[in-house]
DNA sequence: CTGGGGAAGGGGCCC
DNA sequence: GGGGCCCCTTCCCCA
């Protein structure tokens, strides 16, 4: 109705619109605004370009950039936050200072505000989200975010040997993905110089799809204040190399031509993907191939996410990492790196009894000491403090834990299986075995000749420490239910 | 529905 | 820089 009374008012003849009429106006009309912001925007940026009208100055490594300050509040969270709190003084330019991103970096970001192109390379994309992290600028974070999945995606195809490649099952089994995630042959050949284009802007944030409620499937990242897990597409479907986000990926005119040369990896985003759908993850199970790309991430941070924000008793700098994805900042590249495992899903450290994945080494090893070993001197019934004489080891499943001897007793034995010198033969799956940090020849009359290498498996006595490479993945999913113990 | 306990997981920091 | 410990928070399960 708006752009219907606008037209209207504009017209030549005021002769009210037919209602018929009406799509064909408003269609005119959005073009119209399109046009006009567009208009408007190239307008502010000629203006920039020529200083005119300038009240914000933005000193950067001792660069000067002038800008305005209504785009700036327009387009920063951070600007907007401190153009606020002059907000009452608008007679007098505006002046920031930034020592924690490049200058360069800061010009792509500023080109981004004024034209909506962002201007990424290969090179530049983590320091860009980095400032852009620091300027709470979500929409230039999404952005990169896309940027890195589409070359990691380029980066896994261009790995993958077409006349080698396995096929399907040995493929999924040995950490590729599910058919359904496979490029399809019949796609066109994703283009070098990929650019978001014909979404509306305001199509850009999306709601991130739904959290499984089952921690099994996606377990909920925990202490991570604003976590964003690197997601992939719903397996179901078809993930296509030039499509991200559901944005097509189309080249660049601008750019094409330049980019056969050098390094081949600019790319010029017009439009935003919704970021958390395109790094969906199977957390838990399969990382998928791409997590394996977790350290080229890592690699390309040292010199750009070090940032000098705090100050020593002593006064001097204190250097702090920020974490690319949140706003979070670590005092140790190290911290850094193990801070981003919760934003990559990169879980290296797999039990070797159930499957599960972890993050850190003493993660798994507490989850095994207390899920497999039984290492609490506590009864699981009574909550008493047992000794190895007073109680237990109780084994259900993988799972084990200590009854003293008074809840065993309780307990009946009913359904469980009692195995020692002193046990009955229960029936069911739940067996009575000697800790396994007891000796291995008070392990012999656990075993009968069929049971033997079972229990040899199965054990729980030891945790096998194995760092795997997420491209592996699929073997483990085949482990699953089958502990494997030495 | 609610509170407590257990398990998982993240951050800080020391060795 | 990695390993490990401690502490804390969050989430899930169960009574």
């Amino acid at each position: 109705m708006e752009m219907v009374a606008e037209i209207r008012t504009k017209g030549p003849s005021r002769t009210p619109v037919e209602p018929g009429q009406q799509q064909a106006l408003r269609v005119t009309s959005a073009e119209m605004s399109a046009s006009h912001q567009s208009r408007l925007l190239k307008q502010l940026d000629e203006q920039r370009q020529q200083e005119l009208f300038c009240d914000c100055n933005v000193l950067v490594e001792g660069r000067l950039f002038k800008a305005h300050r209504n785009v700036l509040f327009g387009s920063s969270g951070y600007f907007r936050m401190l153009l606020s709190q002059g907000a009452r003084d608008c007679s007098e330019p505006v002046s920031a200072s930034f020592e924690v991103f490049s200058p360069d970096t800061f010009a792509v970001i500023l080109d981004f505000v004024y034209s909506g192109r962002l201007a990424l390379t290969s090179d530049s994309v983590i320091e860009v989200m980095s400032a852009a992290s620091y300027l709470q600028m979500n929409d230039v974070i999404s952005f990169c975010k896309g940027f890195i999945k589409s070359s990691l995606d380029i980066s896994a195809k261009e790995d993958e040997d077409p006349a080698r490649a396995p096929s399907e099952s040995t493929a999924e089994r040995q950490g590729g993905l599910p058919a359904a995630r496979r490029k399809d042959p019949g796609s066109p050949q994703p283009s070098p110089w990929p650019i978001y284009c014909g979404s509306p802007r305001d199509e850009y944030y999306q709601e991130p799809p739904a959290p499984s409620p089952k921690r099994t499937t996606a377990p909920p990242l925990r202490g991570c204040r604003k976590p964003a897990p690197v997601q992939q597409p719903p397996a179901s479907e078809p993930e296509v190399l030039s499509d991200v986000g559901g944005y097509q990926l189309t080249p660049a005119p601008e750019l094409e031509g330049r980019g056969g040369k050098g390094t081949g990896k600019r790319k010029v985003w017009n439009a935003l993907p919704d970021a958390d759908a395109m790094f969906s993850m199977d957390l838990q199970g399969a990382p998928l191939h791409k997590a394996q790309r977790a350290d080229e991430l890592y690699a390309t941070l040292p010199t750009i996410v070090g940032v000098v924000g705090l100050f020593n008793k002593d006064s001097s700098p204190s250097m702090r990492f920020k974490c690319p994805f949140c706003t979070h900042t670590v005092k140790r590249k190290a911290d850094l790196k193990r801070h981003l495992r919760c934003h990559t899903g990169e879980r290296p450290y797999p039990c070797e009894a159930c499957s599960k994945r972890f993050t850190r080494l003493e993660h798994l090893r507490s989850h095994f000491e207390t899920i497999h070993q039984a290492r609490k001197l506590v009864c699981r019934k009574c909550k008493r403090h047992v000794t190895e004489q007073s109680g237990r080891v109780v084994s259900e499943g993988t799972r084990r834990y200590r009854l003293c001897n008074e809840c065993i007793e309780e307990s009946g034995c009913e359904g469980v299986v009692l195995d020692g010198p002193d046990a009955g033969s229960g029936e069911s799956g739940l067996f009575l075995a000697v800790d396994a940090e007891d000796n291995d020849h008070d392990k012999a009359w656990l075993l009968t000749d069929e049971d033997e290498d079972d229990l040899a498996e199965d054990s729980g006595a030891d945790l096998i420490i194995q760092e795997v490479d997420d491209s592996e993945e699929e073997l483990d999913l085949q482990c699953e239910n089958k502990p494997v113990f030495t």
